[in-house]
DNA sequence: CCCTGTCATACCCGGTAGGTATCACCGAGA
DNA sequence: TCTCGGTGATACCTACCGGGTATGACAGGG
């Protein structure tokens, strides 16, 4: 009656996508007829349009939008819900409740802090085993939520804290990495407006999800190719202090004085219950 | 394949609180055999054994325990998609994008804030129509996770923000309320323990879902029930300052001095993105 | 040793999810 | 204007599976 299956969440979610059915259809391995009907159904269940049918293609209603975001959401907490608990089964069967924590991090970010925390909580009497999960660009979020992580070393502003638990663990300024041989790595500070209209040195623009914001500077989806293209004199960036500790003999660090401060937070769903998490917040509010 | 059905979450959780398939079937509506062979099948599928099944009973696995915390919460954000969508598309219909926030508050609670608050935002260019839903003792979290409300109005640290976003609207101190003719409604100041255990005036207990914690005092589920029992010279209790609103005659309030401040806060699923909800917030925290 | 209460198995039936074929509609061209 | 390509909707069929009833297997308690 006021049921809204998974299933038919996921159907929606991907017409909601493509806004449009052949497309949906395919996307999800089916026939667009049947879509179509089990849409509809859902529409009559929910007693609810949600999409608008105009000539040529379809477009959602407000109904449909808050399907979308609320749906999202739905989904992610119940593939979380199955991830964590093939998890928690799986480390169940080998002997003992052998608890095993999957810790997200921005790839290459917060090296030592990482280090100190996971040597500090293997010392930890009763320690779970920590599985280490490198993060995409901004990922960590969508890992917490789907349950493809359990934990997260999360980076403010950069991520978003929303609708999470989370610890301060760390503060640090941001440097600009510069071509060791350029005119402005001779200054002992910078300000942001110094590197971000440098005529020869455009700031590089990360993926996100696979698109580029618009720009003159290079694409880049690897901190290695950025490293490389700054020794190559091509781009400069902005980083946390803590990327000091890959840089390459042609990078010279200057601090930045008005760029914002990185927190790194250590960040878990709100409701998570479990022991082993508990102690790992433990030893990294230590630090 | 890994999909995890929303009829198998609740199947699952019928019979992880009830720990007795028979009485989980009841409960479902249906017959123990299938329901039997559905949590098999779940099993299977999900490559984990969720249930002990010992002689004469059931319990949970630790894979059990998880699938019942984290399945709780997919539950929770499912059924909230179906009610939100319902609501806006319910606005949808009658003319243009009617908006309507549910604001759940603790009932009786904040009543002058409450006020301030709707008499303000009323008065905003384009606001949206606010139904206000009277909830019982600490249940706003559940409304906002389910989708009952889509803002609440909590008081830390009675109720958990945990999983929302929140702004602090007031702070205040809390009272001691005490029928009129009671010595110790002479005192200019109280403290927590004087009147925790005053022998002739024991602590009412409050009803949550259902169920008392334990002690000597009466057993309360209404704010009506406690006023009268307190007139009556049974008992005793500590409100937060603005409970001044709806003292009787026959009460007298007198400040605690130890006891923890009482911040009340808006509150809201962090995921929420509805321009009616950020109008109403910036209302709140302009008050 | 039977009786009772539990969950599992066996078997059947009906609803429905999904497939194929086709329709109805509209816009773009020739 | 007529046709054609592409859209979503409809019609109809099949097969799977969710749910029901009847019964089995097993363990404790009298």
């Amino acid at each position: 009656m006021d049921t809204l299956e998974t299933r038919e969440l996921r159907y929606f979610m991907a017409v909601a996508e493509e806004l449009h059915f052949g497309r949906a259809a395919e996307r999800l391995g089916m026939a667009q007829p049947p879509l179509s009907r089990a849409i509809q159904q859902l529409e009559r269940r929910l007693g609810v349009s949600l999409l608008e049918r105009n000539r040529r293609g379809v477009s959602l209603t407000g109904a449909g939008e808050m399907l979308l975001h609320e749906g999202r959401a739905a989904l992610d907490a119940t593939t979380a819900a199955a991830r964590r608990t093939r998890r928690a089964g799986g480390a169940d069967s080998p002997g003992g409740p052998r608890n095993r924590l999957v810790l997200a991090v921005k790839a290459g970010a917060s090296h030592e802090l990482l280090h100190k925390l996971l040597d500090a909580y293997a010392a930890e009497p009763d320690a779970a085993e920590i599985e280490v999960l490198p993060s995409g660009t901004c990922e960590q979020e969508g890992m917490l939520r789907d349950g493809r992580a359990d934990v997260a070393l999360m980076h403010a502003p950069f991520n978003s804290l929303a609708g999470f638990d989370s610890e301060e663990l760390m503060t640090e300024g941001q440097i600009a990495i510069l071509p060791a041989g350029h005119p402005l790595a001779a200054q002992r500070t910078l300000s942001l407006a110094d590197v971000s209209d440098i005529p020869d040195l455009p700031l590089a623009r990360w993926s996100r999800q696979g698109t580029y914001p618009p720009g003159p500077g290079p694409e880049i989806h690897d901190q290695t190719q950025l490293a490389q293209l700054i020794a190559l004199g091509r781009t400069v960036a902005v980083f946390p202090d803590s990327a000091r500790a890959w840089l390459w003999a042609e990078h010279t660090a200057v601090p930045l004085t008005d760029a914002p401060p990185v927190v790194t937070h250590i960040a878990w769903p709100a409701h998570s219950r479990s022991l082993a998490l508990a102690g790992l917040i433990r030893t990294a509010t230590r630090l």
